[in-house]
DNA sequence: TTTAGCACTCTATACTATAGAGTGCTAAAG
DNA sequence: CTTTAGCACTCTATAGTATAGAGTGCTAAA
């Protein structure tokens, strides 16, 4: 994408943006004319302005209102303009130290801790979601006895997901046939992602089981079912509130929808997971976004990995008139250091 | 508490709070005349009305507006006037199916079903405290052994919590080693509630294990650090954006205040607990809770218990202007389902 | 004790006027 | 050809004014 603006051009767009992310008020040619280095009168400025509004660069609320960015201004200012921001000291302390593997292992505090930092950091709202566990490769399957009537079955996977759930035996089990059945599925299992467990897999350990010992019949129900609901993934959020800061939600029925979306954790997962194949952070602006409930929204996402393996996505969403340099910058160090606090676990 | 005013002040109140209720609009002499099954005029009515605001009971927002009922005219209501309503048959089935104990085995899934469904029936944000873990016993701990340097460790209490922390091991250990501590352990603790394992317990434990085998120390450790670490306990919430709906909250500021309030889950538990002592329903109205940020909020609590223990604690948060009866009749219901559904399990 | 009647109060709504910000255009200057 | 000063024009946001309507409190009669 070669810029198509002169130079001028592309500094009053840059200095409209700037100026519109800072104020949320349309922006005026007086106000650049007094910023512009070259030293510029305002009526230059307006005609400027005027072409770049006829090429959809800007947009004016109202005839005798300043101008505001469009969609596209944004676009061009992020491929083109934008500059990435050093991250604050007290950012980037916030990210280092709470994110650090040290203390935390399980892969769930990590990505709710990751929310919080993102959110705080960037005053909007954070979305994260988790390894999905349906990708997950078998790791371990272990049952333990609870009493003579109920196991624990304890699944874990290579991406640190563990999961447990209760199961009736039907008949008493032997510690002996416990562990006979445990090795054999394990066995069987081991490596498989949980998406490859299919119906019919399951159906042939079953009748593999059954021929040596009829009592599982129970329990495999259940094995079975469990795994079946598993198949949501959560998606973690954090800062919901601070869509309330933004003046651009000052209408009551713009936040009911907004919090409506997030309470619904399926299309949460939907938006989240329509960026997810791409490589790099991905900025979609406005109607950019395949979601209606987020086309007046800009989502900028990053992919998370382990071993080059990609779990998950990480995601900030908020109004298009959003700090582009700095979400993405603190994005980047973010995604930098979850790669690595999961790698070294 | 005896009743204090007479048959047909109390009419004429029940009549002010009913349709309030209804309305969310101060309500007039004439709305009441006509409503008021002995066919008073509204001058009538006017000067109870009168009587009632000096009695502290109504309240006028301005002089040529209706009266509204003030939190003692809530309170009134509740203690001496309030019919409780029948469940409606959706209500009634979608509290007995979605909260019937068949699937469901882990608690914290049933808390969940709660929420959403509390929250549905009332229009108004639930919040359901689950069992606290610490004051859980004790019924069995498992150590897994994953590979060579690291374990799992698998706490389960009497209320059905089931825990799980991975543990680095600082040395190899053998499977009967690990049976030795694993079963040392649980005869140490069974039947101690999480809040009994002191420090110094753990010490003793520590003390004792040491002489035995050197090499748990790292694993110990860990383990005590999984104890403190679950500390607190967590707060459920449904149906948060239900506040917007209510027409005391259409300023954006109060809605910042309330969602603020529900990202806080510390002092969502503190309100919570704060009630959890009694044992019916508790309705606080107002300035009756303690807790500033929900002053201007009526809270209806109740506690559901296993086996006679109290377990945790049901709430529905709303304006004072709430549909009382309603919810008080849905909560009672759901506690009690919630009650046997925990106990056959 | 109740009620009809009426003057009075207050709010919400619509309408009007005004200041201010910013524009687009024209014509002169560089 | 580009830039700029100047000015008329447009639109919004704000304050001020008028009016209808709801509801009251009080008085005097039933």
């Amino acid at each position: 994408m070669t810029a198509e603006l002169n130079d001028r051009k592309e500094q009053i767009l840059r200095s409209v943006v700037i100026n519109y992310i800072k104020t949320a008020e349309p922006v005026g040619s007086r106000t650049i004319a007094r910023s512009h280095p070259g030293g510029l009168s305002s009526a230059t400025i307006r005609n400027e302005m005027a072409d770049l509004e006829e090429m959809g660069y800007l947009i004016q609320p109202h005839t005798s209102a300043g101008r505001i960015p469009s969609q596209r201004g944004y676009r061009y200012y992020v491929d083109n303009l934008m500059d990435l921001n050093e991250l604050s000291e007290d950012v980037e302390e916030k990210i280092s130290t709470s994110l650090s593997a040290g203390k935390m292992r399980e892969i769930e505090q990590i990505i709710m801790n990751s929310t919080r930092v993102l959110s705080s950091a960037t005053n909007q709202t954070s979305l994260i979601m988790g390894p999905q566990f349906k990708k997950s490769a078998f790791h371990q399957l272990r049952i333990l006895p609870l009493d003579e009537k109920r196991g624990l079955v304890v699944l874990i996977t290579d991406t640190g997901f563990i999961k447990n759930k209760v199961i009736d035996f039907q008949h008493q089990l032997s510690q002996t046939e416990l562990q006979q059945i445990v090795s054999y599925l394990n066995q069987k299992l081991y490596g498989l992602t949980i998406d490859q467990v299919t119906a019919s897999l399951i159906n042939e350990l079953k009748r593999d089981l059954f021929r040596r010992l009829e009592i599982l019949e129970q329990a495999f129900i259940l094995l079975e079912e469990s795994l079946k609901e598993e198949k949501q993934i959560r998606v973690f959020l954090g800062g919901t509130t601070n869509i309330l800061n933004q003046p651009e939600f000052k209408d009551v029925d713009k936040i009911r929808r907004m919090l409506n979306l997030f309470e619904q954790e399926p299309l949460l997962f939907k938006i989240l997971e329509d960026t997810s194949r791409e490589d790099n952070i991905v900025v979609r602006i406005g109607s950019e976004n395949e979601f209606e409930d987020i086309k007046e929204c800009t989502l900028i996402t990053g992919t998370y990995r382990i071993h080059d393996k990609t779990l998950g996505t990480v995601g900030v969403l908020g109004p298009t008139r959003m700090d582009y340099g700095k979400v993405i910058s603190i994005m980047r160090r973010l995604v930098d250091q979850l790669n690595q606090s999961l790698s070294s676990s």
